[in-house]
RNA sequence: GUCCCCAUCGUCUAGAGGCCUAGGACACCAGCCUUUCACGUUGGUGACGCGGGUUCGAAUCCCGCUGGGGACGCCA
């Protein structure tokens, strides 16, 4: 049997990092058995669902690079085929008219809240005859089992049973004739195809339901896959404050999406000791056997750490591109000095808006403006040096890295000062900043002419 | 309140009865490297929630407790 998994967000908002890792462990889990992975767009809900989010959610996958097979599916475009669907169930005696009011449910349910007791629907239209029929809309409830048990096979939560006296009659259709979540959601995993449904553990409890509607349809249920929730730094419900971020606020922050994807991977799942794991190599390793049973927090020390994996190994190209885009026009020449100069701007920085902040100092116009500890550093003693440094770098006739920094070797030496002496002020006048890349390869990558002028200006 | 799930360093995790004086990674501390900052590297601090069982032997199995989380909608 060709393994199928699907994402099914709903459009009420982003993508946030929770999804996205559901999204990453469905792709996986395809790609790894040679099955297919497919986009459902839960658009049921009317009132909340937004084009907006729609186009989030897209963008959000796309960034991340996990492309999904065949067309995307609107759920709410198949919502007449889920109502016929459950009116069949009406036929077969599966399900039942429920002509209560939500008034009235609310009140039964605040009754037994007071009185301590579950609050479940109580049954109370499930065998009444048609002639008690009143003449006003009513909602379709599935005639669920009310003695036994339901087992849901999980796969990474093992076997959970519960007693079906514990559940009460689902609504599959509402008033108004449209289909609820549950209804849709099994009628459109049936139809899809899915063999495999990975999400999060808040559904695991909905599993139960839906194993039940697929009994009542005479269906088989997919394999499910409960994964642990991704809780915020503090332990609690991932708030907007510290994680539940759309995808997009990811990028923003300057992360890459391999990184990422390598972050996500390793949030709840686990092969041995490995860390850094390429898509490749997590395709060929996932499986739903070694996901952790546990919830875990999201490290955002972490996912910096993970992303200077990628930055350092990534492309300069790339990473020019990146960079020139959070800095706004940069000229030709300037374009050629940040990719000159990105080997060695990139192993130290950790987003690239790090990068981005620590290559800026290549493409400024002259005069420079020093930063605070620059400018401690040119008021300093070590400032009586620039003038010979000036002179000596004048007398380079090779502008390459090793013979810039043997000139200012021999120059210190001279001075009787350790090298460093020599180079803080030199870094000071020509970056504007007392952290940089080494000074010598600055001073390649600025060109002879662009370094002497910083100089000069320096000097004033 | 009822039901369900979970429980190893601060965090992510390895661990499927003896290989565990519990390993790795991030973070943190100290050293080395060094023209700054990083990278790299060496070492260090640091955990099996508690209590009962089962067993010759338990982080690993069972039960209880405690603590987290989730679900109880004509939302998804």
């Amino acid at each position: 049997m060709t393994v199928v998994t699907r994402f099914a967000p709903s459009p009420t908002g982003y993508l946030h990092i929770g999804g996205a890792r559901t999204a990453l462990f469905n792709w996986l889990f395809a790609k790894h058995h040679g099955g297919k992975y497919l986009l459902r767009i839960e658009d049921t809900d009317r009132a909340r669902s937004t084009p907006e989010a729609v186009d989030a959610i897209l963008d959000g996958l796309g960034w991340l690079g996990l492309d999904w097979d065949g067309e995307t599916v609107f759920q709410f475009a198949r919502a007449p085929h889920h109502a016929a669907v459950a009116r069949g169930l009406l036929e077969t005696g599966h399900a039942y008219r429920c002509f209560a009011t939500p008034e009235e449910l609310e009140a039964m349910r605040a009754d037994q809240k007071a009185k301590g007791q579950p609050m479940r629907y109580d049954g109370r239209w499930r065998d009444r005859p048609a002639s008690d029929w009143p003449d006003r809309p009513y909602v379709v409830r599935l005639k669920a089992p009310t003695e036994g048990q339901t087992v849901v096979h999980d796969l990474v939560q093992g076997d959970v049973t519960v007693d079906n006296a514990q559940m009460d009659d689902m609504v599959l259709l509402r008033a108004d004739g449209t289909p609820t979540y549950m209804l849709s959601v099994v009628v459109d995993d049936h139809d899809m195809g899915v063999t495999h449904v990975i999400r999060g553990d808040d559904h695991l409890t909905n599993a139960f339901r839906q194993t039940q509607l697929y009994r009542a349809f005479g269906w088989e249920p997919p394999q499910f896959g409960h994964i642990p929730l991704i809780h915020g730094p503090d332990g609690a419900k991932l708030s907007k404050r510290h994680g539940a971020l759309g995808v997009d606020a990811y990028r923003d922050m300057g992360y890459l999406p391999e990184a990422l994807r390598n972050y996500l991977l390793r949030l709840g799942w686990s092969h041995g000791d490995e860390e850094i794991i390429s898509t490749e190599q997590a395709i060929a390793w996932f499986d739903v056997d070694t996901i952790g049973r546990s919830p875990s927090r999201m490290d955002f020390a972490k996912l910096a750490n993970v992303n200077g994996h990628y930055l350092r190994a990534a492309d300069d190209q790339r990473l020019v591109a990146m960079v020139v885009e959070r800095l706004g026009p940069v000229d030709e020449a300037g374009q050629a000095r940040l990719l000159a100069g990105m080997a060695g701007l990139k192993q130290r920085a950790k987003t690239v808006v790090e990068l981005a902040e620590s290559a800026a100092f290549y493409v400024k116009p002259r005069p420079l403006v020093l930063d605070t500890k620059a400018t401690a550093v040119m008021a300093g003693p070590n400032r009586r040096l620039l003038q010979p440094i000036v002179a000596c770098l004048h007398a380079v006739t090779d502008w390459q890295a090793a013979s810039l920094e043997a000139a200012i070797r021999a120059l210190a030496e001279a001075e009787g000062v350790k090298l460093g002496d020599a180079a803080q002020p030199l870094r000071a006048a020509v970056t504007g900043s007392t952290v940089s890349p080494p000074v010598f390869e600055v001073l390649a990558v600025l060109g002879r002419d662009e370094a002497l002028g910083r100089l000069a200006d320096a000097l004033g």
